[in-house]
RNA sequence: GCCCAGGUAGUAUAGAGGCCUAGUAUGCGGCGCUGUCACCGCCGUGACCCGGGUUCAAAUCCCGGCCUGGGCGCCA
């Protein structure tokens, strides 16, 4: 918090609060660098008492005067005349923010909100915060509207992931592994849903881009094809990417760049890639699933963004719409290896659904409530789910998905 | 779930039977220092995951445990 009498202006009279972030201390003058509001406001204090009071990490508040100067990272600094000590460490800081070296993923974990004060970690949540906004931004600007679903559910959802028990009164429920079906059943009324929101994957997942609790960014929308879903999910990628692009300064302290974007993204087929794959000497076949390896070495050649259209209907849920020779009308967007969504066209008649998921080895009696609103008129419709986690990490170059959360869980991570 | 690797000051690392009284960087404490900006310089502080074993001798080798990292698989 800055409180400055009138303008920022030399002389200017101010009192800010924040905290310490460093300290850089000479013979005659000492160097404070304050974070107030998340932004970097430097401290100049001429009297050797005053700077004793000041630690690393300490909260303060301190009153001056404001003096104009180039060398200072805002364009100005504060005299500091007073100076209170509003709370001081009462340990050693577990490692040093500003160090170059970092500490190891887990040890910056547990102690999360002190990691967070590092500039390169803080950096990653400003830009997911401001992702997420374009994100929004985009999706409203062409008509969609933000809806909530539970979280606790009776059922799967779509079989497959393994569920999270957790008791529900007297009975046994589980934690929501998607909003698939409930996106799908409000394009009914709102033709246009989005949803950004926590899912849960009980998978014994040990990797750098698996989490236990992930947040997922759903989109549903009425009378498009999967084509137009592609065309949408890219120029909502676009826009955030275009976005952050205008903002460089949200990556000074991140060594790195958002990812560059071709003209189009290109579109590939499931089975051109397996065929590719296959030519390259890869033991795969048609009906297979791409491994993490294929994906890799499909990925690398590709480079940056791609989709993987025309899944076979074996390797894709039951919702999905089919189209001849057993292949959907689906699609997964990539980031060079990475799965960052997959969507397509859904099945709309309440017949062939039901269908498709006793196909898909489902019990249909679990899908009742599912089915149902299926016999009053769903409209056509598609959409896709984005894995906001893995997109973050393609945004902000980490490798480790656990670094763009702030609070991860995973295999075995529940504290903090 | 399978496989591999690793646990050395607060943090990050070096050391691979005796050279270790365990090195370096950073932090922390102290001193010095042309407005610094990862300030700089000097001094100090502080560590071999736990339990067994092998050996004249173990941070180092072996066994077990605990913890962690990574890969694969699984997976909207």
């Amino acid at each position: 918090m800055l409180l400055v009498d009138g303008k920022i202006a030399e002389g200017a009279a101010a009192t800010a609060y924040g905290w310490v972030q460093s300290i850089r201390e000479q013979k005659t003058i000492t160097f404070v660098i304050l974070m107030e509001n998340r932004e970097p406001l430097q401290l100049v204090i001429k009297d050797k008492r005053l700077a004793r009071k000041v630690k690393v990490h300490a909260s303060i508040m301190v009153k001056g005067r404001v003096a104009m100067t180039e060398r200072a990272p805002r364009g100005y600094e504060i005299h500091v005349e007073e100076i209170s000590v509003l709370n001081k460490p009462r340990k050693i800081p577990p490692f040093d923010i500003m160090a170059k070296e970092e500490p190891s993923i887990d040890v910056r974990l547990d102690y999360r909100p002190v990691d967070l004060r590092r500039p390169s970690s803080m950096a990653v949540f400003k830009i997911r915060a401001r992702a997420l906004q374009l994100f929004r931004e985009y999706l409203v600007n062409n008509g969609f509207i933000e809806v909530n679903t539970p979280k606790i559910i009776a059922t799967a959802s779509e079989g497959g992931s393994a569920l999270f028990p957790v008791m529900y009164y007297d009975r046994q429920a589980f934690l929501a592994q998607s909003p698939q079906l409930y996106k799908e059943e409000l394009t009914m009324a709102f033709e246009r849903v989005f949803e950004i929101g926590p899912i849960f994957r009980a998978e014994q997942s040990r990797t750098m881009k698996h989490l236990s609790e992930a947040t997922s960014l759903d989109v549903e929308a009425a009378f498009l094809s999967n084509e137009e879903i592609m065309d949408l999910i890219e120029g909502m990628v676009k826009h955030v990417i275009k976005g952050l692009n205008s903002e460089p300064q949200l990556f000074a302290a991140l060594k790195a760049k958002p990812p560059a974007l071709p003209e189009r993204f290109p579109r590939f087929t499931y089975s051109e890639i397996i065929e590719k794959l296959k030519g390259l000497g890869e033991d795969i076949a048609f009906g297979d699933d791409l491994t993490q390896k294929s994906l890799e070495e499909f990925g690398n050649m590709a480079g940056g963004f791609y989709f993987i259209t025309e899944w076979p209907a074996k390797l894709k849920p039951f919702y999905i719409m089919p189209k001849e020779n057993g292949l959907t009308s689906s699609f997964d967007l990539m980031y060079m290896g990475l799965e960052l969504a997959s969507g397509g066209q859904r099945i709309h008649d309440p017949v062939m659904l039901r269908k498709s998921i006793k196909e898909h080895g489902l019990p249909v009696s679990s899908f009742k409530f599912h089915i149902t609103p299926y016999y009053y008129g769903m409209p056509p419709h598609g959409g896709f789910g984005l894995g906001v986690d893995r997109f973050i990490m393609v945004l902000t170059d980490r490798k480790n998905i656990r670094e763009v959360v702030l609070y991860p869980r995973d295999l075995r991570r529940l504290v903090p």
